[in-house]
RNA sequence: GGGCUGUUAGCUCAGUUGGUUUAGAGCAUCACGUCGACAACGUGAGGGUCGCUGGUUCGAACCCGGCACAGCCCACCA
C-alpha cells in the first residue's frame, strides 16, 4: 500500500475509533482481574469542551489506556450534569428569545422546554469526547437527573434528613437578583475593587421622635439600604459617643426613629467610628441584629429591586436606587462627604451579578460531622492528593473551618426536594407522596392529608457528590455486584478550582454512604491560560474551538500538544506551538514507518543465507542491543515516571526515545548503504522495536500509533488492548558504549562543520585508544555516521590532522584539503582554560584537610578521579596544541 | 489581614536524601546542509554569576533567616 507524503489524521481517527467500540474494548464487566475505575468529571450537559476539559480529559485517557494495556479491567464512566442554574438559565434566555416568558409556563411545561434542549445540546459534549479519542464506556454513560440518579438523591437528603443532618431554617444567605436563587457560599466570587465610601448624617432625636440639630455622621458603601436601617451602633469605650446612651436618631429620607446601640463589635478607628445596622442586608449587621434583637427591614425584593418597605423608589433596581438615594441626600444637605475606599464584592460564580446577602428559609446540610472523615481519609493518607504539597493544606483548612451547606435553589431545573407541607405548614420528609402521607399519619395522626412538595430543587452539587457512587447505582441498590467492584475508583482527575465544591464534598458522601473512600489518588490538573498566561475567556477571544483544532492538527497533536507543555498542578500555557510539535512528531513517526517500507520492498536477504550479508554483523548487533537496552531503560523511566503522575516529563520521555533514539541514531546505524538490502535478522528485530515504541507511546498517542502498529505487519490483534510485557533490566554498560559512541560521533561532526567539511567529504579517522575493543564493535557505524572513507587505530598522534578528545581517546580527522588550525587552536585552548579552572576547584576542594575528613569515602574517590582525569585531559589537549 | 506556592537560558519547565566533571531539556535563535524516510527535515553551535541578601557546612540551585517580586486560596470590619 503506498504511504502518503505526510501522516493524514483525519483519514484514520474516525476509522479506529469506530473499530475500537465495534471490538468492545473500553466497555467494561466485572471480572476476575483488578479493576481500574475512573468516574469523568462530569460536564455541564449543555456546554461544549473548552481546553480545561481538554487536559483533563486527556489525562485521564492516558491513564486509562496504559491501565488497559497493563492488566487492568479499565472502566472509564462518562456523563454529565444538569448543572441546574447554569442550564435554567440558558434554557430561559432561549425561552426569551423566542418570546415565551418562564412566569407564563407551569413547571412542568418548563421541565419539558428544558428536556428538549437538553436532548438537543447534551450530544455536543459527548462528541468532542469521542472525537478526543477518550476510551470511555458509552454504555455507562450517566446523567445526573436520570431516573436511578434522581430517586438515589432523594434518597440521600431524607436520609440525611432523618439523621438530623438537614435542617430548614431561615438564616443569611447569598442571593442571586438575576436566578432569583439562594446561592451556597461556594458559588461566590469575591473581587477586589475600588469602591466608594460616603459619610452620612443621620440627625439625633429624642424618643418621641422630635428631631435634634445635632447628628451623628456615618459611613457606608450603600446608601440605597439606609430605608433598612433599625439601629446605629456605637463602640462602648469610645468616648465620643458616650453621652448618646439611650439616644435616638432619625433614618434620612424617611425619617424612622431607631435606637443607638452599643457594641464591641465596632471599631473606633474605622470611618466615623459609627455604625448603621441593616439587618436585613448585611451578614455583619444580621448577628449584630441578632444579638440586640432588632428589628429586621427587608427593603430588597428578589429581582433586587426595592421593595415596599423601602418606602422611597420602589420597584427602582438597587444600583438606580443608589444614585437617587445619593442625589436626594445631597439635596438635604445630608451627604457630607464621598471617599473611594477599597473593598470586595461577592459575584455570583453563574450568572456574574453582585450578591445580596438576604434572609431567606432555606434547607442546609450540617457539615461538621460529614467533614471529619473526609478530612482523616487525606490526612491520615488513605487518599493521595497530586501534587500534595500544595492542596493538602488548603483542603484541610476548608474541612476544619466548614460552614453549613446551603443546599436549595428556587429554581426548577433539578431534583426537587422531597419535604411535603400541609396547609398549616407541618412539614415532613419523604420520597413520594404516597410515603408523605403515611408519615403525616404517623406523626400528626392525620390521615390523607393534602399535601404540596417543596417547589425548591437542590444544589447541583448535592448530586454531584454522589457521583462515583451512583454511576453503579450505589446509593440506588447499596451493594451490588458492580459497585462492589468498581468502587472505590482508581483516581480522580480534576481542576483545582473545585476542591471544595466537589472533591471534598465526594469523599465526604463516599465516607457516609458507602463507608469507604471513592477513590484513591486525586489529581489536580493545572488551568489552562494562553500563552500570554491570561485565563482563557469568550471576551479575549483567545479560547480556541477544540474541534476546529482537531481538525487542522489531528486529535492526537492535539492530545500531544497540552500534554508536553502541562507540568503536573502548573498552569498550563497553551499555545498552538506545541501542536505543530505534535503534529511534525506524527510525521516524523510516518517517515520511519515509509523508511521501514522502503527496506522491505528491497527484499530482505535470509539471515544466514548462501548470499553475502552487506553490513558488518557485528555493528548491526551492536545497534540492536544498544536499542533493546536503550528501550528498557527508557521503559522504567516511563513508568516511574507515569506512576507519579508526572505524565508531562514521560511524553518527554517518549518523544525523545523515539525521535533521537530510535529515528536519529538507530535507524542511521542499521540503514544499509546505497541500493543494498537489509538484513532481515535486523529488519525483523527494528519492526519489534518499533512496535514496541507504539505500545509505550499509544496512551498518549491512540491514533496515529495505532494506524502503525497495523502498517507495521498483518495483524489480527489491535494496539489498544496489547499487554505490556515485563521490562527488562538494561546492561548498563552497552547504554555507556552507546553513549560513548553517540559523544565520538557528534564530536567529530562538530569539527567537520567547523572546518567545513561538505558532508559529501570523506574523512580519515585515526583512533589512539586503550580501549580498542569498543571501538571495534562499532567501527563501521561510526565511519558511516561520520563519513570517513577509513578509520585505523593509532599509538602515536598523527602529524596533519585535527585532534578531537573525547575521555581518555583521540581521535585524529586526516582531510585531502587543508585544515584551518587557528580555529582548532583557539577550540582547544577553550577547552584547555575550562579544565584548568575545573582542575583548580578540585585540587581546592582537596587540598582541604576538613573535606577530606569529613566527605564520605566515595565522594572522595570521586574528586581524586575527577582531578586525574582533568589532568590526563589537559595533557593530551596540550600535546595537541604543541603538535599544531 | 491570614495562609500556601513559586522566582533556574529569550519562553515553558526538570534538577529526586547538599558532592556525579564548575547547571539540564523542549521550544525559539544562529551557522551549515536538499544525502535515496523526513525542509512540518538533517547536522552542529551559541545562550544561565540558579530573584536579592545574610547564615549553616569542608562543600549550597538544593538546608535556615530576612527582603523583593509574582500567582493562588481563605477571611463579616461599615
Amino acid at each position: 500500500m503506498e504511504l502518503s507524503k505526510n501522516f493524514e489524521p483525519q483519514a484514520i481517527e474516525n476509522k479506529w475509533y469506530q473499530h475500537w467500540l465495534d471490538k468492545k474494548y473500553f466497555n467494561s464487566t466485572p471480572d476476575e482481574r483488578p479493576a481500574f475505575t475512573v468516574v469523568i468529571p462530569p460536564p455541564n450537559v449543555t456546554g461544549v469542551l473548552h481546553m480545561g476539559h481538554t487536559l483533563n480529559e486527556t489525562v485521564q485517557d492516558i491513564l486509562v489506556r496504559k491501565a488497559r494495556m497493563s492488566g487492568f479491567n479499565t472502566c472509564w464512566v462518562p456523563g454529565s450534569d444538569h448543572a441546574s442554574i447554569a442550564t435554567e438559565a440558558k434554557v430561559v434566555q432561549m425561552l426569551k428569545e423566542k418570546g415565551i416568558d418562564k412566569k407564563s409556563l407551569s413547571r412542568q411545561e418548563f421541565l419539558r422546554y428544558a428536556f428538549e434542549w437538553k436532548e438537543k445540546y447534551g450530544g455536543i459534549i459527548y462528541n468532542q469526547i469521542a472525537r478526543l479519542g477518550c476510551s470511555v464506556d458509552w454504555n455507562r454513560t450517566t446523567f445526573t437527573m436520570d431516573d436511578h440518579y434522581y430517586q438515589a438523591v432523594l434518597k440521600v437528603f431524607v436520609d440525611l434528613f432523618d439523621k438530623g443532618l438537614i435542617y430548614r431554617g431561615a438564616r443569611m444567605i447569598n442571593w442571586d437578583v438575576a436566578a432569583k436563587t439562594a446561592l451556597s457560599d461556594e458559588e461566590v466570587e469575591y473581587k477586589d475593587l475600588e469602591g466608594k465610601l460616603y459619610y452620612v448624617k443621620y440627625f439625633l432625636c429624642d424618643e418621641n421622635g422630635a428631631a435634634s440639630t445635632k447628628f451623628i455622621s456615618i459611613a457606608t458603601q450603600r446608601p440605597e439600604t439606609i430605608m433598612g436601617d433599625t439601629a446605629i451602633c456605637v463602640n462602648p469605650n469610645d468616648e465620643r459617643y458616650a453621652k448618646l446612651k439611650n439616644g435616638f436618631a432619625l433614618v434620612p429620607l424617611v425619617n424612622r426613629k431607631i435606637p443607638i446601640i452599643f457594641d464591641e463589635y465596632v471599631d473606633p478607628a474605622f470611618g466615623t467610628g459609627a455604625l448603621k445596622v441593616t439587618p436585613a442586608h448585611d451578614i455583619n449587621d444580621y448577628n449584630l441584629g441578632l444579638k440586640h434583637a432588632l428589628e429586621v427591614i427587608d427593603t430588597l425584593n428578589e429581582d433586587g429591586t426595592l421593595s415596599e418597605a423601602a418606602q422611597i423608589y420602589v420597584g427602582e433596581d438597587r444600583f438606580a436606587a443608589r444614585k437617587k438615594v445619593i442625589a436626594a441626600l445631597e439635596e438635604k444637605n445630608q451627604l457630607l462627604k464621598v471617599d473611594t475606599y477599597q473593598t470586595r464584592l461577592g459575584y455570583s460564580q453563574r450568572t456574574g451579578v453582585v450578591v445580596e446577602p438576604r434572609i431567606s428559609t432555606q434547607w442546609f446540610v450540617k457539615m461538621k460531622d460529614l467533614a471529619q472523615p473526609a478530612l482523616d481519609a487525606v490526612v491520615g493518607g488513605d487518599i493521595t492528593i497530586h501534587p500534595g504539597d500544595k492542596f493538602l493544606a488548603t483542603y484541610k483548612y476548608w474541612l476544619e473551618n466548614v460552614k453549613d451547606w446551603c443546599i436549595s435553589r428556587q429554581l426548577w431545573w433539578g431534583q426537587q426536594i422531597p419535604a411535603w407541607y400541609d396547609a398549616d405548614g407541618r412539614m415532613v420528609v419523604a420520597i413520594t407522596e404516597l410515603e408523605a402521607k403515611e408519615k403525616f399519619n404517623k406523626q400528626f395522626a392525620i390521615e390523607n392529608a393534602q399535601l404540596r412538595q417543596d417547589e425548591d430543587v437542590l444544589d447541583t452539587w448535592f448530586s454531584s457528590w454522589l457521583w462515583p457512587s451512583e454511576v453503579f447505582n450505589g446509593i440506588s441498590e447499596p451493594g451490588n455486584a458492580e459497585v462492589k467492584y468498581y468502587y472505590p475508583g482508581s483516581v480522580l482527575v480534576t481542576g483545582q478550582d473545585i476542591i471544595f465544591f466537589w472533591v471534598a464534598r465526594m469523599i465526604m458522601a463516599g465516607m457516609e454512604f458507602e463507608k469507604q473512600i471513592p477513590f484513591k489518588d486525586v489529581y489536580f490538573t493545572g488551568m489552562v491560560r494562553d500563552k500570554q498566561g491570561r485565563k482563557m475567556s469568550k471576551q479575549l477571544g483567545n479560547s480556541p474551538d477544540l474541534l476546529q483544532l482537531i481538525d487542522q492538527y489531528g486529535a492526537d497533536a492535539v492530545r500531544f500538544g497540552i500534554m508536553i507543555s502541562s507540568p503536573a498542578g502548573n498552569d498550563l500555557l497553551f499555545d498552538e506551538g506545541s501542536l505543530e510539535q505534535g503534529r511534525n512528531f506524527n510525521n516524523k513517526m510516518w517517515n520511519a514507518l515509509k523508511l521501514l517500507k522502503l527496506w522491505a520492498s528491497r527484499e530482505p536477504q535470509v539471515a544466514g543465507g548462501a548470499e553475502p550479508t552487506t553490513q558488518t554483523p557485528l555493528a548491526t548487533s551492536f545497534a540492536t542491543d544498544w536499542f533493546q537496552n536503550r528501550l528498557s531503560e527508557a521503559r522504567s523511566e516511563v513508568d516511574s515516571l507515569m506512576q507519579q503522575f508526572r505524565l508531562s516529563e514521560a511524553l518527554k520521555t517518549i518523544y525523545s526515545l523515539i525521535w533521537d533514539d530510535f529515528c536519529s541514531w538507530y535507524l542511521e546505524w542499521i540503514k544499509p548503504g546505497f541500493e543494498q538490502p537489509i538484513d532481515s535478522g535486523v529488519y525483523k528485530k527494528t519492526i519489534e522495536f518499533f512496535t514496541e515504541l507504539m505500545q509505550l507511546l499509544h496512551p498518549y498517542m491512540p491514533f496515529v500509533t495505532e494506524e502503525i502498529y497495523h502498517r507495521l505487519e498483518e495483524r489480527t490483534d489491535d494496539l489498544c488492548v496489547k499487554q505490556f510485557e515485563k521490562v527488562i533490566t538494561a546492561d548498563a554498560h552497552t547504554l555507556h558504549t552507546g553513549v560513548l559512541l553517540k559523544e565520538v560521533i557528534t564530536g567529530i561532526r562538530d569539527v567537520r562543520n567547523k572546518q567545513q567539511i561538505k558532508p559529501k567529504e570523506t574523512i580519515f579517522l585515526h583512533i589512539q585508544t586503550e580501549n580498542k575493543v569498543i571501538y571495534e564493535s562499532v567501527m563501521s557505524i561510526l565511519a558511516k555516521q561520520v563519513n570517513a572513507a577509513s578509520v585505523s587505530f593509532t599509538r602515536e598522534p598523527v602529524a596533519g590532522t585535527i585532534t578531537v578528545v573525547i575521555g581518555k581517546d583521540k581521535f585524529y580527522i586526516e582531510t585531502e584539503k587543508p585544515l584551518n588550525t587557528g580555529q582548532q587552536k583557539d577550540d582547544l585552548v577553550k577547552e584547555l582554560h575550562h579544565l584548568q579552572g575545573f582542575l583548580v576547584s578540585v585540587e581546592k576542594k582537596l587540598g582541604n584537610e576538613k573535606f577530606v575528613q569529613n566527605a564520605k569515602p566515595e565522594v572522595l574517590a570521586l574528586e581524586q578521579k575527577k582531578k586525574a582525569d582533568a589532568e590526563m585531559k589537559i595533557r593530551i589537549i596540550e600535546e595537541s596544541l604543541a603538535g599544531l
